[in-house]
DNA sequence: TACCTTTGTAAGTGAATACTCACAAACATT
DNA sequence: AATGTTTGTGAGTATTCACTTACAAAGGTA
């Protein structure tokens, strides 16, 4: 599961594709010319095209089950730990643009079986890290429990997606970090415990 | 804007096409097969593809509209406005399910400015009517004015385009209008005004 | 009957796609 | 120096795509 220097090159160049042009501007002849390469040059290093997105995608999903478990092991409060989860995926995606479009597109999604389950394998990581703060903060009594943890979650993650979608449709013009970090914190303060 | 009853029968094949096979599977020459038609005599009724979609996107923006005003127009309690704008979109979209893909796809959105415009103009339908209820919400007390009206919408937005996202994903194997249902019955347990 | 409009077809166009293959230069290893 | 491996190229392939054109049948209207 290792890659190159030169297939990092390669899934590089793919982002910046992505970034600008979108799933469909992604062609191998678009991809060669990004590298300066000759197309066939591009097989010297992947057999498909599937394999170039696959290992993008695989890259995504590891690095960050490692960054948001670490935020889950440090001893911030519950309410610091869920804002972290999702700053950290704002910092990720400001300096990793394409990442939103590979992974909240469906042009991908169609494209291939394997594709698609790599797509929803991401979100996996996601919600399980989500889901864990959240019954955290509903066991401490920090979050409502008026509804159910997946409930939670689901709310959660649709914001933030939402919120996502809004700033790939601005083409990435607005701060979403900035803008990331007030929407987080109206779903939190929607979802915190209702005093006595 | 007229269409002829030729044209509605293309526009609804195009929805059968893309419920099955999705936006990758709508191409003339499966349009010309569903239609049992020649290629060519697709183009007796519309000049270019574009045209198609864009003839399908618009009919669902007007119908939309009208089927939404009309509930806002009732004599319904806020609560039960903010649930019956919501359960008027499951019932839609579980007829017609192709619209889901179309609406809620990039695969689309990248094909030309029109369309994607014109799938903007949907979600802004959407917006409008749903803002206008929990603004109604939060001046009556029933709602939350903790967060802003725009964060509301975002969230409830969110949760929406989520649920009808993974319904999709499922290959619209579950029963949206139920689970839809209940979703918005954990929204509303959780924008509803803390009581005093 | 003569003519026009509408609606269909068969055959083809040019452009784009992912991918292949025979070959060569550069480089590393012996 | 001889040999093998890696990494590049140029010229192709087959397929798919949206769209065009010349033509014909059917139907209404003069």
């Amino acid at each position: 599961m290792d890659i190159s220097e030169r297939q990092l090159e390669i899934i590089e160049a793919a982002g910046r594709i992505l970034t600008s042009s979108g799933v469909s501007g992604l062609t191998i002849k678009n991809l060669a010319a990004e590298m300066k390469f000759s197309e066939s040059a591009i097989y010297r290093h992947f057999k498909s095209k599937e394999e170039i997105i696959i290992a993008m995608l695989n890259y995504l999903a590891q690095t960050m089950d490692t960054r948001l478990t670490e935020i889950l092991a440090t001893e911030l409060s519950v309410e610091e730990k869920f804002k972290e989860l999702f700053r950290n995926q704002f910092s990720f995606f400001k300096k990793n643009p394409h990442f939103v479009v590979a992974v909240f597109s469906d042009g991908l999604m169609e494209a291939s079986k394997a594709i698609n389950e790599t797509i929803l394998k991401i979100m996996e990581v996601k919600v399980k890290h989500v889901h864990a703060v959240l019954a955290e903060g509903q066991k401490k009594g920090v979050f409502t429990k008026s509804i159910s943890t997946a409930e939670l979650v689901h709310i959660t993650m649709g914001a933030f997606r939402l919120h996502m979608y809004k700033w790939r449709v601005a083409n990435f013009s607005f701060d979403i970090k900035k803008s990331g970090d007030s929407m987080i914190q109206s779903v939190l303060t929607l979802i915190r415990a209702k005093s006595k």
